[in-house]
DNA sequence: CGCAGAGTTTGAACACAATCGAACACCACT
DNA sequence: AGTGGTGTTCGATTGTGTTCAAACTCTGCG
């Protein structure tokens, strides 16, 4: 078996039971009761599960399907270090529109706890992660996408477009300098673009593999977006093209506690973090 | 089993009986009186039981207050049961309204999926449970409520109250002849009482603690009421009044998969423990 | 009503068991 | 050579059971 489908499947374990030794695990896996604390403790940095003796347990109560999904483990690591440089960009912001995705999901996650912020968003994954974050959530309502778990149709995109916000903070499928910010899904397009209307900074947030990408669905111009945060496998002449059109972009690195001295002598501030 | 797990089964015992003894503990845990003792005071420290001499006591009302990690465990077995025998109840339905807490959670895991389904619901747990198993789902949105993560708000109700439906399936907090359909929090209730609105029969799903109880907020008097599906604990009395009315209840005792064809009648599922 | 004595409960102290993470070695694959 | 995953060893930490003296509750007697 994969190591990362081993993961996934713990994961899924634990959120079945609320609550599971770890040797069980380690018996039903087939594996060393060591390999099995190094996943639960790899899952708790990513904000999984929660890590107690002798096991593990799961405070998304609602044994949610949400983020039982290989995705949301793909690159966790990746777009947690995004996620975490964007969360920085929103200090003191009041009133957020936040997209879909797993980028997006990880950003909720790392937000930090503030009371006098409100949410709007048409993710489930978002609103249920925030919900139980003492955060003011509103979610968009309508119908419900099957596999995202999104909010879609016409009466969705009508209540995004209520509200006026402060920022926006989406993922996208593809980024281009000449395309701009694209999604798969139409539906969620239409949320999304509606999300934007009425904003005052919009932040997207995706991994390198996403630059130069286009996919079919126009979300909005490469021109309306006010930053884009990425990690460093990004392509440079992608980034230098949206640079060039006057779109901040910004390179999240990787974390302090991974990161090795670089030779190039660029080590940039943002690198050096406070810890986890 | 864990021994965060442990201290949850106690605090959920303590806040079911009122009042527990320690010997009592010890003997269903299979573990030291001392080790009772330890998890008591811990309890006790973080302000959840009242430690009294030879056991302790809740000053919380009924299990309400308790958390919601210990809430989803809470009659897991009883709920599923009822929400097994509720699932058959509404074979052919085209479109349902479902309503919030986890024995409707547990329906709607149990429900057999059909694409000619259309649910509508204000719970985030339920519409991501069938959202994923292929179910038409719609969500009413609004703002998110903290702990249960429920759609609130007026935008919620003016949601629920659009959609005409066959079927609603929701829980109760309370249950009485006298006083109906209970809830405990009154956001909820209005958005419950919303999709009861335009639905042509009611079924409410709750275990036997619930009946006779009675919470702050009125979702429905108890003539509203088609059908009640509970279990065997119900009290028999309150039962009867409530069929006095003209209401149908059908106690869910029996699992078929557990129990064989009773033949007094008295075989009671917590007689049938699964092994550890 | 007070009070002594029996029986129970308690928590501290100790010993033991389970679990933990760090460190190291090994393997597979690049 | 380097990377990521795995298993093993080992000292540290945490949880558990037992023992025992002190504290408490209850009861019966004066």
């Amino acid at each position: 078996m994969l190591a990362v489908e081993r993961r996934l499947k713990v994961l899924e374990r634990v959120a079945e039971d609320q609550a599971i030794e770890v040797s069980t695990l380690a018996r039903d896996f087939q594996v060393s009761e060591m390999t099995i604390r190094r996943d639960l403790r790899r899952l708790e940095r990513d904000g999984f599960v929660r890590r107690t003796y002798g096991g593990a347990t799961t405070h998304l109560v609602r044994t949610f399907e949400v983020g039982a999904n290989a995705r949301t483990l793909h690159h966790a690591r990746e777009k947690r270090v995004i996620a975490k440089r964007a969360a920085e960009l929103t200090v003191g912001v009041r009133s957020m529109f936040l997209g879909i995705g797993t980028t997006v999901e990880h950003f909720a996650r790392l937000l930090p706890v503030r009371e006098d912020l409100m949410v709007i968003t048409p993710s489930l994954a978002v609103a249920s992660l925030l919900g139980t974050r003492n955060v003011r959530v509103i979610i968009a309502g309508g119908l419900v996408r099957q596999d995202e778990l999104t909010c879609i149709g016409a009466s969705a995109v009508e209540a995004v477009r209520r509200y006026n916000t402060d920022t926006a903070v989406i993922g996208a499928a593809g980024l281009s300098a000449r395309r701009g910010i694209t999604e798969l899904d139409d539906r969620d397009a239409d949320v999304i673009r509606g999300g934007l209307e009425r904003t005052e900074r919009i932040i997207v947030i995706a991994d390198g593999s996403k630059f130069g990408a286009v996919a079919m669905s126009t979300v909005a111009p490469i021109e309306q977006v006010s930053t884009i945060v990425t990690d460093s496998s990004a392509d440079a002449q992608e980034i230098a093209r949206i640079e060039q059109a006057g779109i901040e972009v910004v390179v999240a690195g990787t974390d302090a506690s991974l990161l090795r001295p670089m030779e190039n002598g660029r080590t940039r501030l943002a690198d050096v973090r406070r810890p986890a």
